[in-house]
DNA sequence: GTTGAGCGTT
């Protein structure tokens, strides 16, 4: 006679009852229909207070000799899969996290192989960005012949990252990864960027860089002008974005506080929403192009109409990772220089998102293009040396545009920043390669901050263009000034690009 | 044996 046990996640979680079979063992079909990815039970014994694990034999659970009893039973996950936190973190937040860890990495579906192309192959050049769980090329179920695209799964998100921000030369013909349409709805919109109050006008865009890069990349760093006490700064990591919000911390002498950025409204966050995917999709547009201007202004594409927001969200999320600061990535693939790297980046903002797997907040204010972005091979922090602006990135971000957009919008501006099209593997890519150092938010900037066009920090060359005001924006707010120092300028970035290495060479950096 | 925008036996 069938009967019920209770069966919890977790301890201090709560249980649910899972009915038995007629001979009183539990299926594992069962509990993992309400629990995926279990892959056994265990309970405490009240004796040794010792765990003890549940029998399991072809896919029965049986209960333990004096039957299953009102104990409360716990899943037992595979070990790569840890559902347990490690640390102490609260449990809902520990769940958070698994949950984020789990939703950041998808399979990526790799279009335009050759048709040679197999799955060792296909392996082999990926591994370059980490490791590879997964890859296959899909082929017609009779011939065997490849249909010209497949599947890949990166182990690390660090990995994904750097793979979907350019395109791929393999066996010879240029490839392109993305996140594939089945998974669009289950990218993670964990919010990269935090408000910061409080502020004074005196703390600059680099200050709060600076300050900020200690707990995680920044990404962007975006002050309203004219002045209005706030600012927004985004990591590149939403999970360190999360981990400062509803702190206070003292940059400069002045208490700041650290809270959710969020769309203000419905009507905006539909906005963004919409906003978003009009971006993504290249039909940009919208009400506030980024103006061109100076010496490196931006393209007038785009920009757009994200409304800014003028405060923090209230409330709930506030603190729910307080307590529990962010030190370094979740992820195992970090370079030899491991995180923060003060400054020196490029913005990665919002390039594309729906490719990174992140949706993120589009907030006003249009950067103009100043000069080129900050040389994103100095970065330390995450290795993601081919994001910044990467010109594949950008035609992911607007979803195949063509080089020709890019190359169009990326060479504006003072010859600085990267040149667009890919080259031959082996080789940087032709044409200008030079790489800005002192521009700070160029165009992805400008992708990103859809409202008001604040001119972006301006290169060297010229003062971001001022951009035109978006529907819900801030004021769009002039030129820009000059930009921030890169350190680390002089080197040249594409030696170390993974896609535009030579596949024999070593000359790539290893991640990990 | 050809092809070249797309979206995955499971």
């Amino acid at each position: 006679m069938s009967s019920y046990i209770q069966v919890a996640e977790d301890e201090g979680e709560e249980p649910i009852e899972l009915p038995t079979e007629d001979d009183s063992t539990l299926l594992l079909t069962t509990l993992s229909a309400q629990f995926p990815g279990t892959c056994g039970l265990k309970y405490r014994n009240p004796e040794s207070r010792a765990m003890r694990g549940v029998r399991l034999v072809e896919g029965r659970l049986h209960p333990p000799e004096n039957g299953w009893g009102k104990a409360v039973y716990f899943c037992v996950f595979p070990k790569e899969n840890k559902r347990k936190s490690d640390d102490n973190l609260e449990n809902s937040t520990a769940k958070t996290k698994r949950m984020e860890t789990k939703l950041r990495c998808t399979d990526l579906i790799v279009l335009g192989l050759p048709w040679k192309t197999t799955e060792q192959n296909l392996r082999e050049y990926f591994e370059t960005f980490g490791e590879v769980l997964m890859a296959q090329v899909k082929k017609d179920a009779k011939s065997g012949q490849s249909k010209g695209f497949g599947f890949i799964r990166f182990g690390s998100y660090e990995s994904q990252l750097r793979c979907l921000a350019q395109r791929h030369m393999i066996d010879g013909r240029w490839c392109d990864v993305k996140v594939p349409n089945s998974k669009e709805g289950m990218i993670q919109q964990v919010p990269c960027k935090v408000f910061v109050g409080r502020c004074t006008e005196d703390l600059t865009a680099d200050d709060l860089r600076e300050y900020f890069s200690k707990f995680g990349e920044v990404t962007d760093v975006f002050i309203p002008k004219p002045f209005r006490a706030f600012s927004f700064v985004t990591f590149l990591d939403p999970e360190v974005a999360q981990s400062l919000c509803g702190e206070d911390h003292i940059i400069k002498g002045v208490s700041v506080h650290v809270s959710n950025a969020a769309p203000k409204s419905e009507s905006n966050n539909r906005n963004f929403n919409n906003q978003m995917n009009s971006n993504m999709r290249g039909r940009g547009g919208g009400s506030g192009g980024g103006g061109g201007g100076g010496g490196g202004g931006g393209g007038g594409v785009g920009g757009g109409s994200g409304g800014m927001q003028t405060g923090p969200i209230d409330g709930n999320m506030q603190g729910n990772y307080q307590g529990n600061r962010y030190m370094g990535h979740s992820g195992n693939n970090m370079g030899p220089n491991g995180w923060s790297n003060p400054g020196s980046r490029g913005n990665l903002d919002m390039p594309n998102l729906q490719a990174l797997g992140i949706t993120g907040q589009n907030n006003g204010g249009g950067g103009g293009g100043g000069g080129g972005m900050s040389n994103p091979l100095a970065m330390g922090s995450l290795n993601l040396s081919a994001l910044p602006m990467n010109p594949a990135l950008v035609a992911a971000a607007l979803n195949q545009a063509s080089w020709g957009l890019i190359g169009n919008l990326q060479n504006q501006g003072n010859d600085q920043g990267y040149s667009n099209q890919p080259g031959p593997p082996g080789q940087p890519p032709s044409g200008n390669n030079a790489l800005g150092n002192t521009g700070n938010s160029g165009f992805l900037s400008w992708m990103n901050q859809g409202g008001g066009g604040g001119g972006g920090a301006g290169g060297a060359g010229g003062g971001g263009g001022g951009g035109g005001d978006g529907n819900a924006g801030n004021p769009g707010a002039g030129g820009g000034g000059p930009g921030p120092n890169n350190p680390n300028a002089s080197q040249g970035a594409w030696q170390n690009h993974p896609g535009q290495r030579d596949q024999k060479s070593n000359t790539f950096l290893k991640y990990e």
